[in-house]
Formats: C-alpha cells, structure tokens, sequence
DNA sequence: TCTAAATTTTTGCGCGCGTAAATTTTTATT
DNA sequence: AATAAAAATTTACGCGCGCAAAAATTTAGA
C-alpha cells in the first residue's frame, strides 16, 4: 500500500517521475493526458495513496465536480426515494452530489441555493417549491449554473424540466375510478404545500369534465407538510359529517390518503373496491409505503428511476454539450396506475 | 445594498477600514475582535455583500466547520427524521452540517467517511451499521476526528454514544402488552439490517424471563431494507400457518410492524387490543406514519430531539473542550410508551 | 527521412486566505 | 501619571493547486 506519506501533489508528481501540471490534468480527467502518463500516475497511486486537496482543487476552478441537489422536504418518502436515486446517479458519472433539503420552508430552499453558490457547483437539480418558492433566487441560481428543475416546474427557469405529466396521469386514475363505480370527488389541501396539487386539481376538473362529470372539491384546511395528520383530521371531519357527494375520493397524493385512509378506519369505514365496501380511496405518487396501508392504496406510480436518470443525463448533457444550453426543454414521463384494494 | 462586486478578503479590509488578517479573524469568529472593530465590519458588510471563498479558507485551516453527518439509510423515515434534526441543530450552531446516506451498504458507509476525510470535517456524528459497518474504517475516523455516535453503539470506537435504552424501552412494552393480553411473541428479521435489532432481542428475552414469561421468537428471512416487504411476506405466511403462538406480537421495529399489519389486514383478521380483536401488535420507534396505519400503532417512542440535540452538543462540547476527548461518554434516553389501537 | 502540425508536458505565476511573529493599542496596576 | 501586562492588529509568508503561455514531444504527411 502506502509506503510514505505525500504531502501535496508536488511531492507526488515527483514520485511518479512527471510534472506536477501534468498530473493535475489527470485528476481533473484521466483521459487527457498519454496513456503511458496514465499508466506511469496510476502505478504511483497504487504505492502512494495520495490524493488532492479538495479544497486547494477547487479555489482556482471556474466550475467544481460539485452538483447540487436540493428537495423541498426530505422526510417526504416522495422526496428521499428521488433524491436517493439523484444522488447515486450523479455518484455513478463521477460528480460530487451535494444533497440539500428545505426541510418544508421555502427560506431554508433560498439559503440553501445561495450556499451552493459558495461551492461553485458544476450545476444544479432543484426540485422548487414552485410558487412558494423565492422566484428571484431560482432564476439567480439559473443564470449563474447549469439548473435542472425536477418534479415542479416553474415556468422559463432553468435549462430543463423533468416530472410527471399530470394531466395524463390524472386522467389515468379519473378514468379507472369513473368505470369501476361512482365518479371520484377530489380532496386536496386549501394551500397545498405539494408543488404539483394546483396541476393535479386543474387536471382533474377537466378530466371529469371529459367524462360527463360533475367535479367536485374538498378542500382541508392546514399548512405546512403534516400530510397525514392534516388528512387524518379534516378528511375525518368531512367523512364523519357525509360532506363527500360521493363515495370515491381522489386524494391529491398518497400521504393525504394515508391520512383520510386511517381516519375512515377509525370511523369503522370499509375501505376498498370489492362490494360491500362503503367507500374507496385513492392516492397519487405510489409512496414506498403505499403498498402496506390497509387497504393497500390504489394510486398512480410516477416514475422516479427515469425522472432521476433523464435529470441527471440532461444536467450532465449541458455540462459537455455548451450548446444545450439555448433551448428549454421539458420531459415528462408518463405516470403508470397501480390498481391496488383500496379503489 | 451592494455598491460594488468586491473580490476578495483584501478588498473587502480596505472597504472597511481595517486589515485582512483582521478581518479573517473576525470570520474566524466574531467575538474574537474588538466591539469597535466587529462594527465597523458589519456595517461595511451590509454595504458590500461580500463573503469569504469556502474553498480558500478551508485549505490553510487546520480544521473546518464542516460537520459529516452519516446515517445508514435516509429512505428510512426513522433516519430520515433524526437526519433532519441533526443537521438542524448543527446549522443553528453554526456549523455546515454535510448529510450523507450510505443506502443500506455498509461500503458506501466505508466510502462516505473516507470522503469525509478530505473535507476535514471539524467532527463526524455517525449512525453507523454496527456490526456490520467496517470496523476499522469507523475506527480509523474515530482516531482523526472527533466521533459521536449515535442510534447504535459499537463497542471503544468515538468519544461518545448517543441512543435509545433498549433494555428499558423493550422491557416497557412487554409488560404493557403481557399487563393487557396475553404474553407477546417477539418478529424480526433472521439477519437484520437494523443495528439495533439484535439489543431488543436480547432485551425481549431478559424482560420475559423477568415476567415468567416463555420467550418465543419469529424470524423472518429476507435481507436488505425493504422492512414492510418483509414483515408483510414472512409475517403473512407465519399469520395464515397460524405459527405464532399468542395473538400478540411485538415486532423488533415499526416498519416490520407495517408490514405484517398489512398483512393481517388482508387476511381478514382484526388487529386491536378491543375485545372481539384477532390480533394485537406492537412495534418500536414511533415512526412519523406509525400514526396513521389500521389501526394506528402501539408502540415505543424513541425521542428523536434528545438524541439529535445531545449528539450535536456532546459534539460541539469536546470542539471547544479538548479534556472531553479523554473518557468514553454513553448517553442513552429511555423510550416512551405509546398506546394506540393496535395493542 | 525530414518537416510541419498537433498534442502533450513544463514553466511561471497567482488565487484567496490562514497563521505565526512582530507591532501597536488598550487595559490594569501601582 | 507611569509602567507592565494583556489584547488587538498588522506584517510577512506560504499553503496546494489551476491555468495560460512556452517548450518539448509525438504524430502525420510528403
């Protein structure tokens, strides 16, 4: 292994027989310097097991291997589950994920954006608030990096959009419920905190007009990201007082209906699509703990392996290809119904 | 506002009035200069917006106010929470709290510290594998940095631990649950993932025999974190070949729990501790869902704001005190028994 | 084989700041 | 008020590396 130990890359270029520059274009990419460089430099660090000082590297770079990542609410298993699989992406193509969450405050998503700023990022993935979000801080942070916008869209900020295709999957779940029973109603938050319920409710009301249907709206009352506790409490209150016209409720994401899910069971409610059932329950977003509630949740499954991987591809696109940067594009997969018990 | 775009530390002194080395300190910490001095800093400052180069103060510190944060698995809400907590206390503290998840693989837990390393974090509060982390890499940290714990122990290794007395907390839901029904049986997993898994057995064991009890243990197979999955397969096939031999069961952790709850649920057997219940279960941890399952969850709270504030400040306390570094502290905080439906 | 172009390597310089040692200023003591 | 001690500030230097320009080497073409 390591014979001595070396302190700077001086003393290592010295060791491996070649200039310190050379060896600073290695580290900065191993490809750019002669093979028989290459090898004599990798030889070397076999022995010597050096490596630079990541902050000496980083003082005099225009742009750093750093990117940022940064989710509105980390303990959203929405947001864990995506911004894992974010992370590791950027791991595998040899970037440096810095993963930051707003912990659910909007504040916190512009001071974490103006941190990364410190940190020269070679680009950034944000999945914004969106309207909550600090619109000048975005675009700030989009003029001055390569900015990839994920899960929420805010319109012309950042070079690209990758998310779900609301209205497709909306429809999707509207569809289903509309032809298994009676027509859905739709239970969200007065002020969602989700960046997506304002698409998810618009895409609603159209798709139930598509369908010859009536659209019809319950709205909880609450702030901030308690999902669960708010659902539990206002989707309990509408149920116990038979505010819903109807026995099929669409909630705007599975963590409202894991909430009005648990409260409809206190209330000695069946939940489930099977006759005999007094009500059925649907979510959107296939939570990882979606497939475990009781009635297992009938919801729509984003994709987040390819919305990771394509806003991933296309940050790292616009690193190599400068020219990617003049048109906006956006990418939305299309979400996938998983039709479980509980509708 | 900002007049001018100031470059650097030497044009920022000269803006104010007073050198750069100055200056530096008073970055360094603002007490450290004189009132006159730290206001005339200050005032120049919300002049100039200027602030200091990360990248270049780190390189000549010998250490920084970088604080690693590593936890085994951020999709786990328990981690995910206490995660959350942590780098909230360290930011309040004025430190840069950096989060890093090893998913579930104890070699990327080995790789998270050693990248560590070269951010020379001015300390390290590691969740760590336990026996399944790589020892000496953990040790080896522990030898460079300040180290604390916390959530599992191992053995000699960092200045301190910070946890759950599993002993008391396991031994308050046994006699909760063999006070009310009838004596549980303990589920876990064969090979748990879970560093703590294998305390609460233990503890399982000694408080029945302390109760006069039998101890009878279920173990799943399955590897890796998909705690639900588990618990709702193997759970499921003990529950429908009626293997277990007490209607309650005490499940190693909440998210196992989850899983064989789904389970009954779809097995047709009531869950509760009511009369006219099939089933009672109880789980551990008071994860953020364990509210809202069917029926909500029995359960032992373990007091996340403890855990995280009195690592972060056992932390801090040996960064100002260096006598703290000679004696091995362990802190553990008991759990709180939390009664729901379920059990 | 020789020359010119392309590629690689080296020389030389400076980035922005930390920090030890020297100096100045302030505070405490008589 | 004079002097010593303490605290704050400044001087002077170097950290470890990126990067532009110069030099050397390799490659390609005739």
């Amino acid at each position: 292994m390591s014979t001595s130990k070396v302190r700077n890359m001086e003393e290592f270029a010295a060791l491996s027989g070649i200039s310190r520059p050379t060896v600073s274009k290695y580290f900065n990419d191993p490809e750019s310097v002669r093979a028989s460089t290459r090898a004599k430099i990798e030889a070397s660090l076999k022995k010597h097991d050096y490596q630079p000082n990541v902050f000496a590297m980083n003082q005099n770079r225009r742009t750093t291997k750093n990117i940022g990542v940064v989710v509105p609410n980390l303990a959203d298993p929405f947001f864990s589950e995506i911004g894992r699989r974010v992370e590791l992406a950027c791991i595998e193509a040899g970037y440096s994920p810095i993963l930051l969450s707003s912990h659910g405050s909007p504040e916190l998503e512009r001071d974490n954006l103006n941190s990364l700023r410190s940190l020269k990022p070679a680009g950034v993935l944000l999945a914004p608030f969106g309207r909550m979000s600090d619109e000048s801080a975005v675009k700030d942070i989009g003029d001055d990096f390569p900015l990839v916008l994920f899960d929420a869209n805010m319109s012309d900020i950042g070079q690209a959009f990758v998310g779900t295709d609301n209205a497709h999957s909306v429809d999707l779940i509207v569809e289903y419920l509309c032809r298994s029973g009676e027509p859905p109603c739709f239970f969200e938050m007065k002020s969602p905190s989700n960046p997506n319920a304002n698409k998810r409710r618009q895409a609603y009301i159209e798709s139930m007009e598509r369908h010859g249907q009536e659209a019809r709206i319950f709205q909880a009352d609450g702030e901030g990201w308690n999902f669960e506790e708010i659902g539990n409490t206002e989707g309990g209150r509408f149920l116990s007082s038979k505010a819903f016209s109807t026995n099929t409720i669409l909630c705007s994401n599975d963590r409202l209906a894991i909430g009005i899910l648990s409260a409809a069971y206190s209330l000695g409610l069946r939940v489930g699509h099977s006759t005999g059932s007094d009500l059925r329950i649907a979510g959107h977003d296939d939570h990882p703990f979606s497939k475990f509630t009781c009635p297992p949740l009938t919801t729509i499954a984003q994709d987040y392996e390819a919305i990771a991987n394509r806003a991933v591809s296309e940050l790292f696109g616009m690193l190599e290809d400068d020219s990617r940067l003049s048109d906006r594009t956006e990418f939305t997969f299309e979400g996938r119904l998983v039709m479980r018990e509980s509708a």
